[in-house]
RNA sequence: GCGCCAGUAGCUCAGUCGGACAGAGCGUCGGACUACGAAUCCGAAGGCCGGGGGUUCAAGUCCUCCCUGGCGCACCA
């Protein structure tokens, strides 16, 4: 929970600066003539990628090229000529390309943010974009009826880091697991167990071939034997299907539950879809429906007109039996979301569901709430690569990872960084060789040892005065060299990086800034000593290196990856 | 056929609201350990951003038409 007091970061409160001076500074040019009156534009102050552009860079002056009928050069000029930039340490303000305002900041103002990081901690990082508004991460929600797969795994990694990042940014957060627990895969599933439970006692019967092959559910009759026996064997069919689902569904979702929890992944709440048919809240999302007119009737069926939310083809709400289809529940549950009073709903979902979202978005504006207010992350689907060769995944050939044996052969730390370093929606290739490989292809290591590396620093004789020392010393005096002050203006960004991964729902984002943190300070460690023989050097240097560490420790902290003091 | 995602260095991928000379890791080649951890660092080579057309001061990014790969298009979930 995010209960702090968040205040403006460094980086924000120079952009907010630059902008407000800007701003004025065509103020000033409206009144004096110089510009004729126009509107101020949408612009935005960006951080070049050359550092020969300045620390700021401004495209104000091209986007009024039009509005005010004059070149953008010359209306760089006559903004420049009325700027003031007031406290802000700006070094010096150049016009540049077709018409940039680059602004160079006094090379040392990057540290005035380090005693933010060392004061915040593990707070370290914490915006406040989501303002405590209520967002719900919904994710893996996989059926109840195996194990979890690499995709599942990919989500899992994918939703909790992301419930992580809205966390810090200041939303108030839920993670979610909706377990498929109704409809007709319950009833195959009972038809599955119940044909192994014959099995298991002799009984020459065949697998339907529609029901769950796995043998992960022979291990869980061979369970439901050693506590029942043979009892259900002459009990009538419903009671011995329905014991079957009841203990299944129990143990599958303990299991995957506990598959989970290894993968550090921790849910506040497990929804169960069959609530919704028990409470009655399936038939009300029909009723409403039928009520706000969505509906008709056709073939015995009731369908919801989807056509007129601008779908293709309108959706069956009850089938020709009277028993309702999934995404009658589905839209049950997202009705039901924003009755607990979720601002966003955040739903991650695989490839083979996209066509899922239009569906369900339209069900929501038909029942009036905010279409927008659902937010779908797609995520591609995984491939694995063993021995460089493409692994097959199918459940038939027995070629199926299932995060247990993921956990278990290439570890949480190195699984969740290769799910996260990869945008979602690119497809993944898992090589898992390289995720198990503890060598310098391996990037996982790379950040941890940059967190291991400082630790280190940290333990080392002597280092206890320095630190005391530390209290004392003024770091602008004492740090300017390019790597402490590259490293230091990185470690600024971080509160920026949170709000841009959140905004985006990108935990990649976080993946690759940490990557470039780890990579910013094994080049300072290579460059320069921390602890040497002048002691206020060593202080200012100390400082830095545990600031770099406080932000390496949140960020992993934000992937559930750990970050090890030694290695 | 229609829709969604992807196509960027040898490989795997970033690229923010359209911005300046297109980035990283790995791999390749050449260097750096008699002081804090070499799972590291420093340097080099490597590009028609799938292709054509368009929009504009400016396109990897927006529009359009193709090509390739993945995934959808059920009274399944």
């Amino acid at each position: 929970m995010n209960g702090e007091v968040v205040t403006m970061h460094l980086v924000e409160k120079i952009r907010k600066g630059l902008c407000e001076s800007l701003e004025e500074a065509v103020k000033k040019s409206i009144a004096s003539g110089e510009l004729p009156p126009v509107e101020i534009p949408d612009f935005y102050i960006e951080v070049p990628r050359e550092k020969q552009h300045g620390d700021f860079a401004v495209n104000l002056a091209m986007m009024l090229a039009k509005p005010a009928r004059n070149s953008p050069r010359k209306i760089a000029e006559i903004l420049v000529d009325n700027l003031n930039t007031g406290t802000i340490p700006v070094e010096s303000v150049e016009i540049a390309g077709p018409g940039f305002i680059n602004f160079y900041i006094n090379p040392l103002w990057v540290l005035e943010g380090i005693p933010a990081v060392l004061t915040e901690g593990e707070n370290y990082g914490r915006v406040n974009l989501g303002k405590n508004k209520k967002a719900q991460v919904e994710f893996v929600s996989a059926n109840p009826t195996g194990l979890l797969h690499m995709g599942n795994a990919r989500g899992a990694a994918l939703g909790d880091s992301l419930a992580s990042i809205l966390d810090f940014a200041g939303y108030e957060v839920q993670r979610e697991y909706y377990i498929n627990d109704a409809g007709k895969q319950i009833e195959n599933f009972g038809t599955s167990l119940e044909t192994r439970y014959f099995q298991q006692l002799g009984w020459n019967v065949d697998m339907p071939e529609d029901g769950y092959h796995g043998d992960d559910i022979i291990d869980t009759v061979k369970l439901f034997l050693d506590k029942y026996g043979d009892k259900y064997a002459s009990a009538p069919e419903k009671d011995r299907r329905d014991a079957l689902i009841e203990f299944a569904l129990h143990e599958k979702k303990n299991a995957i539950s506990n598959a989970l929890s290894q993968f550090r992944v921790k849910y506040d709440v497990w929804f169960s879809e069959q609530s919704l048919h028990d409470e009655g809240k399936v038939a009300a999302v029909v009723e409403q429906l039928k009520e706000r007119g969505c509906t008709y009737v056709q073939d015995g069926a009731l369908w919801f007109r989807a056509a007129d939310f601008g779908l293709e083809k309108d959706e069956v709400l009850l089938r020709q039996n009277g028993i309702p289809t999934y995404f009658t529940a589905d839209a049950a549950y997202h009705m039901n979301k924003f009755q607990r009073g979720f601002n966003t709903v955040i739903n991650i979902w695989g490839a083979d569901h996209h066509g899922h979202v239009a569906r369900m978005k339209s069900v929501i504006s038909a029942l009036g709430y905010d279409s927008e207010a659902l937010q779908v992350v797609i995520m591609q689907l995984v491939r694995l690569y063993r021995g460089g060769e493409m692994v097959r995944m199918s459940k038939r050939t027995g070629q199926f990872i299932t995060l247990e044996e993921l956990v278990e052969e290439v570890g949480t730390d190195a699984a969740r960084y290769f799910f996260i370093m990869r945008s979602a929606d690119s497809h993944l290739d898992f090589d898992l060789d390289l995720a198990k490989s503890q060598t310098n292809e391996n990037p996982v290591y790379y950040i941890q040892y940059a967190h291991a590396r400082i630790c280190s620093i940290l333990r080392q004789p002597g280092v206890t005065e320095v630190k005391e020392k530390a209290e004392q010393v003024d770091i602008s005096s004492l740090l300017y060299r390019e790597a402490e002050l590259a490293l230091a203006r990185r470690l600024v960004d971080f509160p920026e990086e949170i709000s841009l991964a959140a905004g985006q729902m990108s935990p990649h984002r976080v993946a690759r800034y940490l990557h470039e943190v780890a990579g910013l300070l094994h080049s300072f460690y290579n460059a320069y000593r921390v602890i040497t023989s002048d002691s206020d050097l060593s202080a200012a240097r100390v400082k830095l290196v545990k600031a770099a560490r406080i932000v390496l420790q949140n960020g992993l902290n934000i992937l559930g990856i750990n970050a090890p003091e030694k290695m």
